[in-house]
DNA sequence: GTACAATATGACCGTTTAGTCATTTTCCTG
DNA sequence: CAGGAAAATGACTAAACGGTCATATTGTAC
């Protein structure tokens, strides 16, 4: 945990040092990012570096905490799905929010993805195998899903793509993305993230096959 | 590209050598990993290493083709699929051959996950969105895929199952894990395995809903 | 203004880095 | 065995690494 001393700073030094960071960690993932780098992309001293950070490893850790936070406030930026007890309602919402984080805070965006990489059972790092499957047992309970679904194996699918999908639909969105970036278009309004939302969707609660009901006799439980 | 004093190498120790190399890449990324702690491994002089290769990036994209070798060499070890026309026996087959991949060289395979994650289109990385969207539209083509697919999106969910799902399903597969990467078990009659890739399948083809035909109205095209 | 604590600093530490190169050893050919 | 080519070597750079610390500056309280 960074020290009282980095905490009682000014937010605007704080944010100089975290931006710093992130962009470092970012390019070159935990291993390759240097210190000396961030302290001079931060236009600090390297001994200030040290007065506020245990070590490198201390640094990063909080990077991950800002994750989570900016995650969290752009969950509260969206509006709630309207019907809360149904999974893929809540799992295109879900979905809409990465999009837009991944739009918002790419280097962020990037970080997270490292991570789940390096440890997908890491609590810190959302979307993960654990997350999906308590929301899948969920869905069982409340019979939105196919009882032939092996949970766990469902939830890395979505760990797998939650995490792969950002990278594609960002520059997929084109143009469009501009405005969804500044904030003069909510997500929740462009036409082409929705239809791709929605295409997504559709592809994870309806399968890919052109008629699952007939091809199951191929692969029976 | 590797000197041919490298490739003339006698085949031990040049084996010694990508060994090393590839432990090293797998434990800390192209990033991380140190020259000095690979000539260290591989038990040669650091000049030695520089008659091999100009550099760092030179020994590692030769491990990236080294990792296609392998995945070429797990394809042909794998029974074809009995109709190659079926979109779905042929992504059936792939995974398997994922598997078994991320089963013999749990190394290799971080790697090329590693790659993935820093440059997906890279065609030396196998399993890429451009890779599974020729896959897809050739099955549009033989009427395999339902129409409403967005085949550029479902090939990134595919490319992110892809990447993720080795690291899921080998520790699901315990201690039957063993019997498959020794080869005293074909993976193809490995009955969890089997089992494993059937949910998975089923999943993809006719995805997580209870009844897919009955959601689509809440998401008409 | 004085005193004390909090903060900022960059020279410096030992280590490690990727990469070089003059020299030596090994190998093959005649 | 001679001689020349091919391969192996590790001492050596210059730079960068993560991390330390004595000193200097700043802010605060009286």
């Amino acid at each position: 945990m960074p020290s009282t001393t980095f905490f009682n700073l000014p937010e605007a030094k704080r944010t100089i040092i975290e931006t710093a960071a992130i962009r470092e960690f970012a390019a070159h993932g935990f291993e390759g990012a240097g210190v000396n780098a961030i302290v001079a992309g931060a236009g600090i001293a390297k001994g200030s570096f040290y007065q506020y950070f245990a070590d490198k490893a201390d640094l990063f850790q909080h990077v991950l905490t800002l994750v989570q936070r900016k995650k969290l406030s752009l969950a509260s930026s969206l509006p709630p799905t309207a019907n809360s007890r149904d999974i893929f309602a809540y799992l295109r919402w879900l979905f809409q929010m990465e999009l837009l984080f991944e739009l918002r805070e790419p280097e962020l965006a990037r970080i997270e993805h490292h991570a789940y990489l390096q440890e997908p059972d890491n609590p810190r790092v959302m979307g993960g195998p654990e997350y999906f499957n308590d929301l899948l047992t969920q869905g069982l309970l409340h019979e939105d899903l196919a009882p032939y679904v092996d949970t766990l194996l469902a939830a890395n699918v979505l760990g797998g793509v939650f995490h792969a999908l950002g990278r594609y639909l960002v520059p997929r969105l084109e143009d469009r993305a501009a405005a969804i970036i500044e904030g003069s278009v909510p997500i929740t309004e462009e036409p082409l993230a929705q239809s791709l939302l929605d295409n997504l969707m559709e592809i994870l609660e309806a399968g890919l096959a052109r008629d699952p009901a007939i091809r199951k006799e191929f692969f029976p439980k």
